[in-house]
DNA sequence: GACTCAAATGTAAGCGCTTACAGATGATTC
DNA sequence: GAATCATCTGTAAGCGCTTACATTTGAGTC
C-alpha cells in the first residue's frame, strides 16, 4: 500500500473540469439527462466513470432540498414480526424511487421521539411507524413540520392519522370467541408488555371483551405480561400452568410468545394441544415449523408493507389525503 | 387544522436571533459546551427548546465533515442470523458516540455494491461487511477513499481485510467430524447457496474436508444448495430423502435450513433423531424451541458485534490497526 | 443575411451548518 | 492606569451540490 495516499474524493468540480463543462452540466446530467445533448452526456459520464466519481448525498439533499429518503422505525429487529412487512415496504419504495431508513427502538417510546427526531433531521421526507400510541409532543413536532406520516400494524383509533393496518382488538376477539366456542373455559393469557404499546393492548382487550360477553367474570381470566421473547413466553407459561385450577388454553399476544409457551410446555412434558392448547399471533414463519403448528392470526404482513409505502408516497407527493386502509386478517386453525 | 401553515423549520439563524448572539456560539453550545458561558448557553438552549430547534444534519455532516455513522448492509433482515449480532454491533456503536445505518443485499452482489456507494456517499465512516468474498473493484473503492472497513462472520482468509469473525469451515468441520465419529456413514447436505457466499462456502468444505480425511468418497456426499430459508431446507430434505440410500443424517448449512428440514421430516413422517438426525449452525435462538432441539455450532454473535464495534471505531479514530479477531466457536450437541 | 426562438450551457447564489481567525471583554498584574 | 493574557464571541469563508436566471448557440424562417 502507497503510504496513505491523500485520499482525494472526486467532486462534480473535478468532473467538470475533467469534462471541461461547467458544473451545472454535469448536475445536469445526473438528474435531467433530457437537458444535456447527448455529445456532452457522453463526455460528462466518461469523465464520471473514470473518476470514480458518487454524489456526496448530504450536499445533494441540502441543494435540493429532497432527500428521496423514507424513515421507518420498528419496535425490534430481533425477531421476525415485522422483517416481511418491513422488506415489502423497502421494496415499493425502492420501486417509487425512495430510500429506507431504518431504525429499532427497543419498544422504547424515549428512544423512538429520539430517533424520529433523528430522521427527519436526516431529511426524512416521510415516516413509518408502528402503532399509534405515544406522546401528542411528537405528532406535534411531526404536524409543525408537515411531515408525512404513516402508522402501521395497527388502525388508529380515532382515525386522525393515515394508518395502513388492522384492528389488532376485533382480530384478537375474533380467535377468543372461538376459543371459547371451541369449549374452553379456563383461559391464560400470555401478552406483551401493555405500557406504550398499543398492539398488545389491543389483542388484550379483545381477548377480555369476548370472554366478558360471553358472560364470563374478568377476574377468571388469569394474565401474565411479559416482553416480546421466547424466553418470556416460556416463563410467563410455567407460571400460568402452576395455578391450581390449570388453564386449557394459553392465548398468547404473538407467535414468538406462543412458541416460547409451545417449547416449555414440551419441557414440561405436557403435550400441545392435548393437554393444553396454545394460540398465536401474526403468523410469522416460525408458527407453521413450530411443533404442532401454531393456530394464530393471519396478517397480511407484506401487503401491509406495501400498501404504506404506496399510501405514504402519495401523500408526499400530494397525490391524495386520508388513504387509511384497515387490512382483512384471519383466524389460521393449525394443530396447536 | 389551519390551511397549511407554512411550515418554517428553524435554523442556527433563527435561534442565533432569537437569542441574541451570532450562530457559531449557537454551533459551539451544541457541540462544545465547554467554550461558552453558562450565561450565554442558557440563553442558547432555552432558544432551541423554545423554536423546537433541530440541527440539519445533512448540513452538519457536510460543514463539519464528520457523520459519525456508520453503515452496515446485511445478506437478509428476514430471519433473525444477522439480528442479535447486529443488535450489539449497534449497541456498542451507540455508546461509542455513533449511529447505524443498515442495509440489506438479499443476498445479491451488486446490490451489495450498491449500497456500499451508496452508504459512503450518505457520509458513512466506516462499513461493516458480511464475509470477505467480493469483486476487488469494491475494495478498490474502499481503498481509495480510504473507508475503514471490517469484515464479521467469516475469517478473511489472507487476512488482507480487518474482521472480526469465525473460520466458518473449520467449524463446520468440526461438527462434521463429530459426526462422522458417532458413526454416520450416509451425510446429505443442505447448503445455502454458494455463489458470492464465502460463509456458505465455508461451511460446505469443512464438511468435505472431514469426510474426505475419514476417507471416504466425496462423490457419496449428497449435497443440495438452496436459498436460506425454511422452505428452501424443507424441499432440500424431501429430496435427499428420496435417494435410494437415504441419508442417516442431514448436515445443514445453518439452523433456519435446519428449522426446514426438521419440519419437513415430521411432516413426512420421519422421527428426528430416530429415523434420521439433523444439525445445523449459528445457534440462532429458533435451534432451542424446535422440537427437537437443534445439534449445531454456537456463534457468539452477541460479541461478535460488540468487537466489530470496536475495531471499527478504533481504525476510525487511528488508535490502532489490524485489528483482526478469530472468535472461538462450540458445538453444542442436543437432540436432533 | 438578418431575425426568431428553442435548446444547450454557463454563472452564481444559496442550502444550513462548522470553524479558522479576528476582535472584544474583563480579570490580573505591576 | 497601562499592559498582559485567557476567555468568550463574532465575522465570514466555505463544505459539495442544485437551480433560477442569463447567456450563448445554432437551426429554421423570410
Amino acid at each position: 500500500m502507497p503510504p496513505s495516499a491523500p485520499p482525494q474524493i472526486p467532486t462534480v468540480q473535478d468532473v467538470a473540469i475533467a469534462a471541461g463543462v461547467s458544473t451545472a452540466t454535469v448536475s445536469r446530467c445526473l438528474n435531467e439527462k433530457q437537458k444535456v445533448s447527448l455529445k456532452t452526456r457522453e463526455r460528462v459520464m466518461e469523465a464520471v466513470e473514470r473518476l470514480g466519481y458518487t454524489p456526496n448525498f448530504n450536499a445533494r439533499a441540502m441543494a435540493a432540498k429532497r432527500s428521496h429518503t423514507i424513515g421507518a422505525i420498528i419496535p425490534t429487529m430481533e425477531n421476525a414480526i415485522f422483517a416481511r412487512g418491513l422488506q415489502a415496504f423497502q421494496e415499493t419504495l425502492h420501486q417509487l424511487g425512495y430510500n429506507l431508513l431504518v431504525s429499532s427502538s427497543a419498544y422504547q417510546p424515549k428512544l423512538e421521539a429520539e430517533q424520529i427526531r433523528e430522521l427527519v433531521a436526516r431529511g426524512a421526507e416521510g415516516l413509518l411507524l408502528i402503532g399509534y400510541e405515544r406522546d401528542q409532543a411528537i405528532y406535534d413536532y411531526l404536524d409543525r413540520r408537515s411531515i408525512p406520516t404513516v402508522l402501521a400494524w395497527a388502525s388508529s383509533p380515532d382515525k386522525a392519522y393515515p394508518f395502513v393496518g388492522f384492528d389488532n382488538k376485533a382480530a384478537m376477539r375474533g380467535l377468543a370467541d372461538k376459543v371459547i366456542e371451541m369449549g374452553h373455559r379456563r383461559i391464560g393469557v400470555i401478552s406483551g408488555v401493555i405500557a406504550g404499546n398499543d398492539r398488545a393492548a389491543g389483542r388484550l382487550a379483545g381477548i377480555k371483551e369476548s370472554w366478558q360477553s360471553h358472560g364470563f367474570d374478568i377476574e377468571n381470566l388469569a394474565i401474565i405480561e411479559t416482553p416480546y421473547d421466547i424466553e418470556g413466553g416460556g416463563k410467563a407459561f410455567e407460571k400460568l400452568m402452576a395455578a391450581d385450577l390449570k388453564p386449557t388454553v394459553i392465548m398468547c399476544g404473538n407467535d414468538v410468545l406462543a412458541t416460547g409457551a409451545i417449547s416449555k410446555a414440551r419441557e414440561m412434558g405436557l403435550g400441545v394441544p392435548h393437554d393444553v392448547s396454545v394460540t398465536g399471533f401474526d403468523d410469522i414463519e416460525l408458527a407453521r415449523c413450530v411443533w404442532p403448528p401454531l393456530t394464530t392470526v393471519h396478517v397480511p404482513h407484506r401487503q401491509m408493507g406495501r400498501e404504506a409505502a404506496n399510501a405514504l408516497i402519495d401523500l408526499i407527493e400530494k397525490r391524495s389525503t386520508n388513504i387509511s386502509r384497515e387490512l382483512d386478517v384471519s383466524i389460521v386453525m393449525r394443530g396447536s
